[in-house]
DNA sequence: AACTGTGAAGTGGTTCACAGCA
DNA sequence: TGCTGTGAACCACTTCACAGTT
């Protein structure tokens, strides 16, 4: 499945969760799309890959194809993180109340500063998570049986971090650092870095200003 | 020009300076892979869209590559943006000290909330910025000439912020909202999501699990 | 008649592989 | 000999368009 398909679902997951509230019994594609700003074929597509079974000429039935999203994404079962350097984007990541209905649950939060050790963050409804020392990072992972890390942390600690974490068990990592990550083989990382984003953005509209 | 390059052309150009104050004249395609965790191909192809002019057999002319850089990113004239929403994303924003070398200014911040309205944030070396109520938003855009915005209100408020921004002109937005946008024509909106990064990871570090 | 499911074509980007040049 | 520049193959995802089904 591709993972722009993965991204998608949880938007196709909210529409369907509003729809069944509705008590509306099926859905067109069309109608998915237009929320998510797609085209029907891309909604179709998607569908194919979690196993869709609409009618042709009718639609699809909203509960069972919201079950079957719902186990597509791994819905099923909560999936734990931490997050490592709690600067504005760690506590924006820690406090983030989108995470629960998608069963992500940060249970960790470290940093190196002592100042911040024992600070309590979050949201009181999602569960606060008190902040601890890097030093105990490698031990709660493996404790936890954290599969998923977050780096938040300046771009010259993050390989530090990185292999702090993958050397835990960690095999999923979220680096929002703006540096590439030399990670072993089999782990995944992402990267995402807002000043790129923005940086992208800017290249266009300075094309645009020209044209 | 790929967007996926205008992505890397930032990491190349913080080794181009790096190698520069080493006093280095010359760098391999191989080199600046290593750095950036590509391959040399993608390097290449890359410097041929800035219109790279590398000997054959020797390498690329550090001082001139760097400047062949500068100016296909734009740096040349500085970019403002403004945010709107300041939660912990847009305090992460504002105060986010990469910009800088980007020429990425924020010059305006805003939000709805009357209690935050005339606080100041942001690096003092960078220059702190008020926040100014949501109400002045587009006044502001249009008098600053601003043609980038940054989205990071709650998913409900998010299209109405949309709407305000490019009517008063702003043509590119990073939106960190969570939501569809709908825009006019013309305007280009980067979505990022965290929670939907973190669920990739999830469904890939569920699958390795199962293997 | 209406809408799904999916081959087939199209698109954007990466990788290969090698000719071209110092 | 060594490294660049780039056509051509390749891959992943999107879009098209239409056959298939109720």
């Amino acid at each position: 499945m591709p993972d722009a398909t993965i991204a998608r679902l949880p938007q196709y997951l909210r529409c369907l969760s509003q729809l069944e509230n509705t008590g509306a019994q099926t859905v067109h594609s069309a109608d998915l799309a237009g929320h998510v700003g797609v085209s029907g074929a891309v909604v179709r597509r998607d569908l194919s890959y979690v196993g869709s079974y609409g009618t042709r000429g009718v639609g699809y039935p909203v509960a069972q194809l919201r079950q079957k999203v719902i186990t597509a994404l791994g819905l099923a079962t909560e999936h734990r993180l931490v997050v490592v350097g709690i600067g504005h984007m760690g506590r924006a990541l820690a406090g983030y109340s989108g995470f629960a209905e998608r069963e992500l649950r940060v249970v960790g939060l470290f940093d190196i500063d002592p100042d911040l050790i024992g600070t309590k963050i979050g949201e009181a409804s999602t569960g606060m998570v008190e902040i601890q020392p890097l030093t105990d990072l490698a031990a709660f992972v493996a404790d936890h049986e954290v599969r998923i890390g977050v780096i938040a942390t300046p771009a010259a600690s993050a390989q530090a971090v990185a292999d702090l974490l993958t050397s835990a068990g960690v095999t999923s990592i979220l680096n929002l650092s703006a540096t590439h990550l030399a990670v072993p083989e089999g782990v995944v990382v992402r990267p995402v870095d807002l000043a790129t984003e923005i940086q992208i953005l800017a290249v266009h509209a300075a094309q645009q200003e020209v044209r």
